[in-house]
DNA sequence: CGCAGAATTGATACATCTCAAGCTGGGTGG
DNA sequence: CCACCCAGCTTGAGATGTATCAATTCTGCG
């Protein structure tokens, strides 16, 4: 079931991820002991790649594709708790078993690090920490603003504040600011969008045509959002108009 | 308006919080190095303690009394993001701008440390960084179980799980499992739990009523609850029936 | 006692869910 | 090359859970 085809991938040096990972802060000589523990592995679009329960025995880190954290209840009712794209971290250290379902949303590919090892690497070399801990708590910020959304937004605020999120992260990797007429991809069915958001699917598509119908969103296909006015998808996010995030 | 009654506590040493704050895995002389660099402030229930929006120059835990972290939208919808109890961290290092309101819900007193200092301590003292890694992880957690309910159960499910949380939560205190006839004071008024719910506060008094109608839980004033049978409770939360929780 | 904040209860409105029926676009096999 | 199929998506109609608005009723305390 599992695919394990591994991967012939750059060395650390040359990583996509080198600058935002756990390994960020490394040093040429810290990122060498890291270089001698790690395995690449692949994953096909829709794969789960980690259940709920499952033993871990390594940590990783996403090099390529998108992946959700998700919980599910007896009944099938899904909620997304975690949305890793490139440079974020899968597992936690000395944990055995994983809480969450992991699914690759597109094609994947995770570093992934043995966990004693790695454990013990965390132990002699403080910038990994430094940077693990740094990382999780952005995490714990986006898991509060996403707490917010869950708890007190509209639908309609909802799913303004997906696409929003999306584009602003769009902008982030290519450093520009967002202006202008944008257009940025859905890496989300409607389905996983509804899991992410907690409404129903149907609920999600009819906000999305909602907002298409007043114009403030245009679709080309299913999946590519064209944002003629930012500002104007802002302002239907529910959140403070003047702000970018608090830094 | 801030009342900054400083309080003459114990010595680290002796610190009801010392084995699970962030200072729990320090040796002594670490400690001492804490030591110097903290202070104590004390807040009256119901007070602001910081602002979203104002300047931290300092991180604290808090020793006694309990408090929220809350975010507010333009129009006035509050949605809860962290419940803090003694040992819990408050703050961030590397951030100058608190990005929630932290609201005492009881009397509360924290030991603060000044945010520079701190953060020198966390480069040169290991066991600081390591111990607020495994706090910010545990955190994390919680806030994913949080998205679950906030997302995905119902206004039952939702009441019946933070009963159970707060008896889990006094059963660990004690050190003691819950069984039979137990009783727990609610620490929140009924907006707080609605704010903490994702609910109206309406929704929360009548989903109270009903459990009590239906003998799941007692009520020995407004703020007492009596669990006659926690098992039978624990079947209203929506959680996995089987399982304590995955450690 | 009497007041004020907290909580309960009721009646109604409304947002979202549920169930059900089509639509769309891309791939496959005849 | 077309017909079909299927997953993903859209749209509709009606049910339902929670919010909203509005009285009361508690409870603790000066």
């Amino acid at each position: 079931m599992v695919q394990h085809s591994e991967i012939e991938l750059s060395e650390c040096s040359d990583c996509p991820i080198r600058h935002r990972a756990v390994c960020a802060r490394c040093e040429e000589d810290e990122l060498d002991l890291l270089e001698s523990i790690k395995y690449y592995r692949s994953y096909s679009a829709g794969q789960t790649m980690i259940w709920a329960g499952d033993r871990m025995d390594f940590v990783a880190s996403v090099v390529v594709g998108v992946a959700t954290l998700s919980q599910t209840m007896e009944d099938g009712r899904t909620q997304m708790v975690g949305l890793l794209l490139p440079s974020d971290f899968i597992g936690r250290p000395g944990r055995e078993i994983a809480p969450y379902n992991v699914t690759a949303v597109s094609d994947v590919t995770v570093c992934c690090f043995r966990k004693r090892p790695f454990e013990n690497l965390l132990v002699t070399t403080p910038h990994i920490g430094q940077r693990l801990l740094e990382m999780a708590l952005d995490e714990l910020d986006a898991a509060r603003e996403w707490m917010l959304l869950l708890g007190r937004k509209t639908a309609r605020e909802k799913i303004a504040s997906l696409i929003a999120i999306i584009a602003r992260r769009d902008a982030e990797l290519k450093d520009a600011l967002p202006e202008g007429r944008l257009s940025v991809t859905l890496p989300l069915t409607r389905e996983a969008m509804a899991d992410y958001l907690g409404l129903t699917l149907e609920t999600v598509s009819r906000q999305i045509s909602a907002l298409k119908r007043e114009g403030i969103i245009e679709l080309e296909g299913k999946r590519r959002v064209i944002i003629p006015n930012l500002p104007v998808l802002m302002e239907q996010t529910g959140d403070d108009s003047d702000g970018g995030p608090i830094v």
